[in-house]
DNA sequence: AAAAAACTTTACACAAACTTTACAAAGATA
DNA sequence: TATCTTTGTAAAGTTTGTGTAAAGTTTTTT
């Protein structure tokens, strides 16, 4: 089962919520603070407290990102202030998700498994035919050969991919890979879709085009 | 962090090395003397004068090894005397390294790490094609001849060889590599890895550009 | 204090990637 | 069929990202 440390200060919190985790299933370490965090191989997860005695939770963080080994490790902050600020600095800081305090323990839970989920390192890979995408390795194979792409082709591919027999149109594509501040109105998308097919070889015929509207990958 | 003790009997010394250790991210408590060692609770490394008005600094090791709570506590021996017949002493009796005066601190800040890093059972051995890294004794090899590297030229190659064939972009990279409190924009990452390229010879191919995204090993 | 090493910045060349233009082809409308 | 609209595509034009030399700065060593 996952491992999961908890660093919170106050003893009571602690215990309930440490309680409730194993009650879930996971192996929990509770810890008071960050010292020995990182003395012990790293967890699965990380649930840390905003508001600790002496290193706050931020500079934990910190170290935590800072450290080769467990800068992998998802990180839930814990924290009492709701205030906008706070949430930006922990999720810029690299923390992975954040509940504010009081916070039920099934929603804290159903977080956990969620990060879990994502961060487990099952490979983001996205197949369709005989096309295959590892969003990790940001690696493209058609019948298991390598295809080369360019980073705008490779952004329209994982969105194509990413929603199979969606009509995308235009402008959400623009949107997606462009991003929403894309100007010009050209044959732009259609030169990327062009280059995409060709790319993709037989499974070119796969990307789709629905007049009038867009494209779609599939159906 | 860690916690280090520094035995030291020159005021100076102690000071200047305890700061740095701080600087580096450690908690330093330094002691004139071997008096008081084993008041407190074992420290997670001693850095340990073999020369001390005492007791001198060998007494002192031996005194630690036969405590029971303190033996398995990683020590450097700091020496003046760089003769073979301290060290083999120094080593014989259980320091786990040396390092003699004038040492750089980066040095001993690094040779710290590894201690620590040996003492905490994390394996440590990557490879990828001919290219070797021993992240305990922070050595490189490339088709088994030794290629020297310079800090930030190694923790940038750990890194790359932490992640054999994933995309890291150049933000992961400085995070990592440079801390995230990093600022400057710059060419900096593309340095390094132009001389990573480099001193890797005919291996350096192996660390692949990724346009628009990063680096990555492999792949 | 001087010298060396490590690291960072600047500046610019160049190739890859991206965009536009212009027109051809295909589909829809009447 | 004639006409209008939308999409495909070749080729030319523009922009962007990366590589790298060289100079500047900081840190470490002598």
């Amino acid at each position: 089962m996952a491992k999961i440390v908890l660093v919170e200060d106050d003893d009571d919190i602690r215990e309930i919520v440490a309680y409730a985790l194993q009650g879930a299933g996971f192996e929990v370490l509770g810890l008071p603070s960050g010292e020995g965090l990182f003395a012990t191989p790293p967890p699965d997860l990380i649930v840390l407290d905003i508001m600790l005695p002496e290193d706050d939770g931020l500079t934990i963080l910190k170290k935590i990102r800072q450290n080769q080994h467990f800068n992998n490790t998802p990180v839930i902050m814990l924290t009492a202030k709701s205030s906008e600020y706070d949430k930006v600095k922990g999720l810029d800081l690299g923390a992975d998700d954040y509940i504010t305090k009081p916070f039920g323990v099934m929603e804290l839970i159903s977080r956990i498994k969620a990060l879990l989920r994502r961060a487990s390192n099952v490979p983001d890979l996205l197949t369709h035919e005989k096309i295959a995408l590892d969003h990790n390795k940001r690696k493209v194979t058609v019948d298991n050969n390598a295809v080369s792409l360019t980073f705008k082709e490779y952004e329209l591919l994982h969105y194509l991919m990413s929603n199979v027999g969606l009509v995308l149109s235009r402008d959400k594509i623009i949107g997606v890979v462009w991003g929403y501040d894309f100007e010009g109105e050209s044959r732009t998308v259609d030169m990327h879709i062009k280059f995409l097919r060709q790319k993709l070889g037989m499974c070119g015929e796969h990307i789709k085009t629905v007049r009038g509207v867009g494209y779609k990958l599939g159906d």
